[in-house]
DNA sequence: AAGTGGTCTAGACCACAAT
DNA sequence: TTGTGGTCTAGACCACTTA
């Protein structure tokens, strides 16, 4: 029964190496394009790891690695004796490490960024144990409202520590956070994140232009740079209409 | 500068070959268990790959997969031309892929279910859509209340393949969906899932013991079993003083 | 220049599932 | 028995960071 095995010429075609691209992720990338165009169907089975390797003249690690690499991404399936298939169904993206700012705008949508609160001030305790400074200390507070195409999403509140002080007004409004700390050769590498519920609070149906009291979607989060060091505690709450969470998870 | 290196003797003592447990995660438990116990701090450099290899007796690519273990679990942060250092800040455990009973019992609570509807009925658009059966066929519907010490926690609402027809009602009082769709051979490999919020409706607040109207915290799933098929459907709503959800997040 | 992680190779043996 | 993915080895070369 190897009749509807789907085999993967069309890849050999395209790999580089000579380019910075690694070999697995030319791989990788263009079973997942295929996949999510339709081009390989849902619930279809693709050829073992060594006969995909010797069809693109790569290494059995090689290609596993690129296998490996769907699997976590919630695409592929893989039982051993078996084989490799498709996971049935649509495939969503995956609740990836970026700002609010930078969701917006690959949804194809304006935001934009209010500033309501822009200062330093000293840590609380909860503030200070999320970002291991010393408690009482200066940490810069950020509160702003959020947009998409003039419509309020979200209030964010954040904490940062106190060597961000220099971040301007200006640049908030201009940029998502996200960026404005790359942009400083700061990247978020590991984010601990909790998402709830609740009512709005004080402004916040007034700034989400919800009814007092209505439900909200909150989301708090502590993130970490590429030396471990937490650079950011936020949290935030979302008009629920307008935001929410979506996530792959793949059993380990 | 070697100084505040951690090294990783006491391993070597546990090490198995023989049984069936793989070498890399004998090592990345044997690691996760030293920061989480604090043995190894915050902040904390690791031996680089090929030392730890050598100390350990064992390959630098076991021990690569071991380090990716608990990179992926956000425990870990590399550079390359750096080094390897733990993240800062206390580890919260992943967002796993169990049910709701399994969260509870694991957090020492003792879980309670009554189900308030369990029947066969043909499903609607998004039903059938999501399981990939033909629209109108019929499917196992569920709806259940789970509570933790008496307190009601959630309405869950399933929707099931109809070879699933001869679960009992039963059998759902004593144990989780995935427990029992576990027991008949059916593992849960992949899900998507939506996180949102919104009001209570209908018979929700007095289930939940919560205002009328009242926010609750909302999770829509499809999961997956091993060959890929869609096996559950749900949508449930969440007290959301009782329970939220935690997620590490790791950038690729 | 030295040290680190990132990628890649070419094999080997094993556990598991189907036939 | 055959075929599959899972694990493991022993190297190699490269890109990047720091000194």
């Amino acid at each position: 029964m190897a009749g509807d095995v789907v085999q993967l010429d069309d890849l050999l075609a395209t790999l580089d190496r000579t380019g910075p691209m690694p070999l697995y992720f030319q791989v990788s990338s263009a079973i997942e394009r295929a996949i999510r165009s339709g081009e390989i169907a849902p619930g279809a089975r693709l050829e073992n790891e060594i006969a995909i390797a010797q069809r693109l003249g790569l290494s059995r690690p090689t290609i596993r690695r690129a296998m490996e690499e769907l699997v976590d991404k919630g695409l592929l399936v893989r039982r051993r004796g078996i084989g490799t298939q498709v996971v049935q169904g649509q495939v969503t993206r995956q609740v990836e490490l970026t700002s609010l700012y930078e969701d917006l705008q690959n949804s194809h949508h304006a935001p934009g960024t209010r500033v309501l609160v822009h200062d330093t001030r000293p840590a609380d305790d909860a503030t200070a144990a999320a970002l291991s400074v010393p408690a009482g200390s200066d940490v810069v507070y950020l509160r702003r409202q959020r947009s998409t195409d003039g419509v309020p999403v979200a209030v964010l509140v954040n904490y940062l520590p106190p060597d961000f002080a220099d971040i301007t007004t200006d640049q908030l409004e201009a940029k998502g956070l996200y960026q404005i700390l790359r942009a400083r050769g700061v990247t978020i590498r590991v984010a601990n994140q909790r998402i709830g519920a609740r009512r709005a609070h004080g402004d916040e149906g007034e700034l989400l232009d919800i009814d007092k009291g209505g439900p909200v979607l909150t989301m708090e989060r502590v993130a970490y740079d590429a030396s471990g060091r937490a650079v950011e505690f936020g949290h935030h709450c979302y008009r629920p209409d307008m935001y929410s969470f979506e996530t792959t998870l793949v059993a380990k």
